[in-house]
DNA sequence: CCTATGGTGATACTCAGTTTCAGTTACGCA
DNA sequence: TGCGTAACTGAAACTGAGTATCACCATAGG
């Protein structure tokens, strides 16, 4: 089954900031609530499944299911929280003179690597968002709320001579959707396409042109 | 205010079809209704009107209105339904040895003019869907559904020398995320920017890439 | 002119998500 | 070690979206 414990054994380690003990316990909490709800989903289809099968497989009430998941897609989302700074990170790793568009590949990675390490996992997991509109929205929202912060990055490390912010925005709106493309190919061949390769031909579609025209 | 009659009055005349009386005077209502409801979401915002709100003010039942919009965003965006196929149309239109990244951004044209050609209406409905959530994921969903007609045509007008399929997607969707993130900027901007300069300017910092790096 | 189709409003229903409140746990500090 | 407070919990009631059903009415079209 998918991995759950994100929080704690996520490969990017400096994404990590410090937590109380009680934010401690109540992110556990979270993963072990998502974990028991995912099978759920998978089962039987997420409109299906309301709060009171999620609480009753859980064992807690459906008002503590809610106070820690706003809405039933933040539950199945939930794996794709830290990957927005994930990104970021990786792309601020990445040396300063390398090509643009050959970092922003590199700075998807963590997403790729996420979703291939449990073969199965995590094409299913992109399956029942990808067959279920409202986790598609969300999840091009939660995509689309981590671009200011790549526009930014690349804005710094271009420093002066850095193209104008419109166009940076423009290019992390191209990864990441370059990213959700090789996401649609992966589910309509039913994962027996490489994703990694996948993310390679969307990237290899498209590159950053001069501004200046 | 915003001009709703789409339908009949839409510059791209060959993406309508011959339509039953009855359909016609459905499509009039559902005009007529979204026309009542607009400066509702405007004045109160998209979640504090209710369809008891709107059906008040549009003087039929609940149900009734219901049965015209399948949700509220619906009645937002119900003024996008034609433009996938005025894309789709325009595109079609262009010659077949166009520049692809130009004709790309001519199909585009559609719905620049659209939300251009009332001054102040458009951007009061663009700023509408950015700041609400539902409304921006609706309408990414929508555009999402745009993108295989748009591709297909990219595939027929190449020919046999077509790129692969999953290229051409790439590229619909880089296309319509240019669109978007002209949109973003016109918002933030509060319409102070020309449309069609920031879309020329997002189109302007991509291009498609040969694939077979 | 008749009838079958489709639009309408009323009502009742399920479920998501919010709010309130009272009872309990356990963290952090003295 | 004990205490006070802050946070977690469950119960209950509420609003509103969206669905389904039914009986009624208007009219398109033959």
């Amino acid at each position: 089954m998918f991995n759950y414990a994100s929080r704690f054994d996520f490969p990017y380690p400096e994404v990590m900031e410090a937590l109380s003990t009680r934010a401690i316990g109540r992110a556990a909490v979270r993963d072990e609530l998502a974990r028991i709800a995912l099978p759920r989903f998978f089962e039987d289809g997420f409109e299906s499944v309301t709060f009171d099968d999620l609480a009753a497989a859980a064992g807690v009430s459906r008002s503590t299911f809610l106070r820690h998941f706003g809405s039933k897609e933040d539950v199945v989302l939930y794996v794709f929280d830290p990957l927005g700074d994930a990104i970021s990170g990786v792309l601020a790793s990445r040396p300063t003179d390398e090509d643009e568009w050959v970092s922003l590949r590199r700075a998807v990675d963590p997403v790729v690597e996420l979703l291939t390490r449990d073969p199965g996992a995590g094409l299913a997991l992109i399956s029942l968002v990808w067959k279920t509109p409202a986790l598609w929205s969300r999840l091009h929202e939660k995509q689309g709320s981590w671009r200011p912060a790549i526009a930014d990055l690349l804005a710094e490390r271009a420093g002066a001579d850095a193209a104008p912010i419109l166009v940076l925005r423009t290019r992390a709106m191209a990864a990441l959707g370059c990213l959700m493309v090789a996401f649609d190919s992966w589910v309509m061949g039913e994962g027996s396409d490489d994703l990694a390769a996948l993310t390679d031909t969307t990237f290899g579609s498209l590159a950053p042109a001069d501004s200046t025209t």
